[in-house]
DNA sequence: CACGCATCTTTACACTGTCAAGATAGCCGC
DNA sequence: GCGGCTATCTTGACAGTGTAAAGATGCGTG
């Protein structure tokens, strides 16, 4: 612990400079270079921990994606009803990329859009966002006896995330403009339906 | 024009070139160099029409952009009424994007997500599936006599555009999983409100 | 015709991802 | 406690990348 590293806990460490590059000068100059440097280590140390740059960037965005899940869980469990819940889980969604957007690029962009849908990768209905998604619909749906045929409900769940996902995505593409105050604009109701 | 070329019309050569790159082997594989390559010019020929590989990238999703609007265009212009017109150009979007994921994540990835938005740059207002989303809907309501003020136009555009840029986005993301048939189940007057 | 300028080539450099071969050291069975 | 195994890390090398500087080439305009 004390000189930890060197035989300590790389892998964390890799993933954590990963972040720090990300925040401060952007995704697109993350290097498996420059985190090996940062992390005081050779440059093909990381190849004992991550067989790809590509494995180091799924790493680092499945600790994104925790990051991300922790607002959105925030966000629902301090709701008073599970239709607040269902709106302010969009309101979380569309807000932190808007905080973020370097977020949303490094999220989903490139080739490795799939990849960090953590365990079940080829089962995007694994995504942690889209069950947590999922469940509080259902919890909506229950809670106030609404009846939907399965396909009803895909349909929905798939609007509601699609507008969210949406409006994160246009935000972040156009930079400024469409952060007009959306919230105000967008009503609990519209978002519901 | 017979040996034309080496004084011809590179520039355009190059994006054709990127876009067979692209379309062959996917955008991760596309570089300056195999762009040169493949018009049988030297490697920094191209920073003769582009300062960078960037203005090379925005060139190439001009060009793709281009296609894309070609087909918004065409649903649009079909449309018998306003109202289909509206619907069949929100199908075309995800449809075009759900037959070519590849041009969705080459488009909106990275850092030139903004860039390509052709003329204004700063000006998402000005992207050309914008505008289009734009008259139409105008379009739609003047035809129909719905009165909206300013700002719940606003709303119904931003509405209509983030579930269409959406539903391609995580049809795109998640690979094949997401393209259930999404047409059958996402019906006319769903996507309209 | 000659000049200028856009175009293109050559050369060079720093940086990248990746691999192979070797060093190092902690942990295991004995 | 000791020898070896294995995970970890280093060193050195290589091909490919974007980009800049300097020179060649040739077309169009004066």
């Amino acid at each position: 612990m004390s000189d930890s590293y060197h035989h300590g806990n790389l892998r964390q460490a890799l993933i954590d400079a990963g972040m720090k590059i990300i925040n401060e000068s952007g995704e697109e100059t993350l290097s498996l270079r420059k985190v090996a440097a940062l992390c005081e280590v050779s440059h093909a140390a990381p190849y004992a921990h991550f067989k790809d740059k590509e494995e180091l960037i799924e790493a680092i965005q499945s600790h994104v994606t925790d990051q991300f899940m922790k607002e959105l869980e925030k966000a629902v469990n301090e709701a008073p009803t599970s239709e607040k819940a269902l709106v302010d889980m969009g309101r979380s969604y569309v807000a932190f990329f808007m905080r973020r957007p370097d977020y949303f690029k490094f999220l989903f962009s490139g080739q490795n859009i799939v990849a960090h849908i953590q365990p079940g990768k080829d089962h995007p209905e694994d995504y942690p966002p889209f069950v947590l998604l999922k469940n509080t619909y259902l919890d909506y749906i229950n809670e106030n006896g609404i009846k939907r045929t399965k396909d009803e409900q895909e349909v929905d769940i798939l609007k509601l995330w699609a507008s969210a996902h949406g409006l994160a995505s246009i935000a972040c593409m156009s930079g400024v403009e469409v952060s007009f105050d959306w919230e105000k604009k967008i009503s609990t109701e519209e978002l519901l339906r």
